[in-house]
RNA sequence: GUGCCCGUAGCUCAAUCGGAUAGAGCACCAGCCUUCUAAGCUGGGGGUUACAGGUUCGAUCCCUGUCGGGCACGCCA
């Protein structure tokens, strides 16, 4: 048997129970065969609960609907005997040699197993991170980097054809904050010390980027920037800017002041945030196909255009000198504004139009992974693309419950405005990449997550990374102390393995690519995590209570044969999580 | 106040979109290294799934209400 031919399990019984189905009533399309994994070594490898949701349409009793599915059931090479239990399950028991067979499967597919068709190709983007460039990346971004990520792969392994994308905020206000902040603090490495506004960026890193400048530009732009407090009140020059209404007067003083300056101000820092980001990203095993710039909307004139087609479809109004999209319309507690009274458009309208160029940049289906702070946000969004004639479902919003770091069992600060926020960057020195990236999937992620640091840290038998990883190198060594080709193995005669702990093994690694399959249909990369962290603990015990480098050649080959399909999956399964698999430890 | 999410073992969380006796880890207790890595393993006690009703063959899951927690409610991005 060839690996190519070899069946999902699942998906082949499904089929035969379909055609049972359709042989003892008339077939129903809306009807969902489920074949679910048992809990108990004693219902057997699968069980089906057809019999059940057939019993009330047919007016039978479910155990006689079942008797006449297996009846019905057209006969399986893999299949050891199939039973009926309780309210009228279904069991399906496979054979021995069909769960020994399925290692040539896993150790010929090698990197690609757990791969299925199930996407069938489907272009998919998902979006992710996208984070303001005005500072470093936070913990909170470090979640959706890895939900994201991890997201990306599996649904990749699972046969879609994925886009990773960053979508850059780079045309708004906050941009205009950080630029002035940088050119303030400019000013004061040239000895003109302006009041540094309280809601203005405070971080370290604002400081080092007008070092940057101090040093390669000296005083080229301080210009007549004693101009900069004009307009602003008496209080302001000599306490300190604090309302947004000063603030934005002192960026509208920054722009007429350093002229055509400030573009290169403004582009400076940007790609100097940017850079940071990406770079910070990429040690975090974190990449991107596409960095989207919403500037670009503006500039290829695309936000304007999308509003005049809302405004064509009638369903924008003008109340208060401003411009509202009808977002009740579609189920949002509230219109919206999309362009301000004194002109400008909303952070929303660009939205509008950069998910109107998603779908026609021709992406099946779209997911935002956003922090569920965004959770206001989704109707809205929806609402603009049915409002522009697209299918609402076809944007899928994956939301990101925040992530609380406990150090010693208290909760650490993270607040952003005083600048002393923990950054990703000092979580990965602190903890490295491999612990933050597994501990950030741990959970559900629309769950909220506690972050232990003392846990991630500690190099013991607590950490769920090192016990994954402790499984792959044990493996790794076991193998290396067998002088032979593991190549070989895939060939090898699995009949020997017919201990309870072995079966069971190997029904654990027939369902990985289910979990991944899985994971892929629910966006949930914590399937991924429980199922790793589940196979190293079968595995451990079976380490425990099994020798493998025994004299006898066939049980020796097989043997061996398992523990490397089992190294495959951790390396597959680790390899979707961006957690690398070492060969010691 | 309104909307969304959540409430499961002492703690942190699962439970395959309604399935069989609700599962792990940590913590606690008792054991296992002369043998392939003890960052490991074996055994044990731990539950009215916040509460009260309802729907059905069957509910942690769906519906209603109550209590408790989180988030969001700008012509900010």
């Amino acid at each position: 048997m060839t690996s190519s031919d070899y069946p999902n399990f699942k998906t082949h019984f499904i089929e035969l129970f379909r055609e049972a189905s359709s042989a003892i009533t008339t077939p129903d399309d809306t009807l969902r065969i489920e074949l679910t994994r048992t809990k108990q070594a004693s219902h057997g490898d699968y069980s089906c609960n057809l019999a059940m949701q057939l019993a009330k349409p047919l007016h039978k009793n479910p155990r006689e609907i079942a008797n006449l599915l297996i009846a019905a059931l057209p006969p399986s090479p893999y299949l050891e005997k199939v039973e009926i239990a309780g309210a009228g399950f279904i069991n399906l028991f496979l054979k021995n040699s069909a769960k020994q067979q399925y290692l040539h499967h896993i150790l010929q597919s090698k990197n690609a197993f757990g791969h299925s068709g199930f996407g069938q190709g489907k272009k998919i983007q998902v979006e992710f991170v996208s984070a303001n460039p005005t500072g470093p990346l936070h913990v909170g971004h470090g979640r959706g980097a890895a939900i994201g990520a991890s997201l990306s792969n599996i649904l990749a392994a699972a046969g879609f054809n994925v886009s990773r994308e960053f979508y850059v905020n780079d045309a708004g206000r906050q941009m205009d904050i950080l630029t002035l902040s940088t050119w303030l603090r400019y000013l004061e490495l040239n000895h003109v010390h302006m009041p540094f506004p309280a809601n203005a960026y405070q971080g370290e890193y604002v400081k080092t980027m007008a070092q940057l400048i101090f040093q390669a530009h000296t005083d080229r732009y301080v210009h007549q920037s004693a101009l900069l407090l004009d307009g602003l009140p008496e209080t302001a020059h000599t306490t300190a800017v604090d309302t947004d209404e000063q603030l934005d007067q002192l960026i509208a003083n920054a722009k007429k002041i350093l002229g055509q300056d400030y573009a290169y101000l403004h582009n400076f820092v940007l790609t100097e945030q940017l850079g940071d980001c990406r770079n910070d990203l990429m040690e975090f095993g974190v990449e991107f196909d596409t960095w989207f710039s919403e500037q670009s909307l503006f500039d290829s004139g695309l936000v304007a255009h999308t509003i005049q087609l809302l405004n064509k479809k009638h369903y924008l109004y003008q109340q208060d000198g401003a411009t509202w999209f009808r977002s009740t319309d579609f189920g949002d507690e509230k219109d919206r504004v999309v362009q301000r009274e004194n002109g400008q458009f909303t952070y929303f309208a660009s939205d509008i139009a950069y998910h109107l160029n998603k779908f026609e940049r021709g992406f099946d289906q779209v997911i935002n992974v956003w922090g569920a702070d965004h959770h206001g946000y989704i109707a809205r969004v929806k609402g603009a693309l049915q409002a522009l004639g697209l299918d609402p479902a076809r944007l899928e919003i994956a939301l990101v419950q925040f992530a609380v770091l406990y150090r010693d069992g208290k909760k650490a600060s993270m607040s952003t405005r005083s600048g002393e926020f923990v950054t990703l960057r000092e979580l990965r020195q602190e903890v490295g990449k491999d612990a933050a990236r597994f501990f950030y999937v741990m959970r559900k992620s629309d769950q909220h997550l506690d972050f232990d640091l003392d846990l991630a840290k500690s190099q013991s038998n607590d950490n769920p990374v090192y016990y994954v990883q402790y499984a792959h190198a044990r493996v790794c060594s076991v193998l290396a102390q067998w002088d032979g080709d593991v190549d070989d193995l895939a060939e090898a005669d699995m009949q020997a393995l017919s201990s309870p702990v072995e079966l069971a093994l190997l029904q654990k690694l027939i369902d990985f690519p289910d979990t991944v399959e899985m994971a892929a249909k629910e966006f949930s990369p914590h399937l991924i995590a429980f199922y790793l962290r589940e196979l190293a603990s079968e595995f451990h015990s079976y380490y425990n209570s099994t020798r493998f480098l025994v004299p006898e050649i066939p049980l020796l080959h097989a043997r061996l044969a398992l523990i490397a399909s089992i190294r495959q999956i951790l390396n597959n399964g680790l390899g979707l999580l961006g957690v690398s698999a070492p060969d010691k430890m």
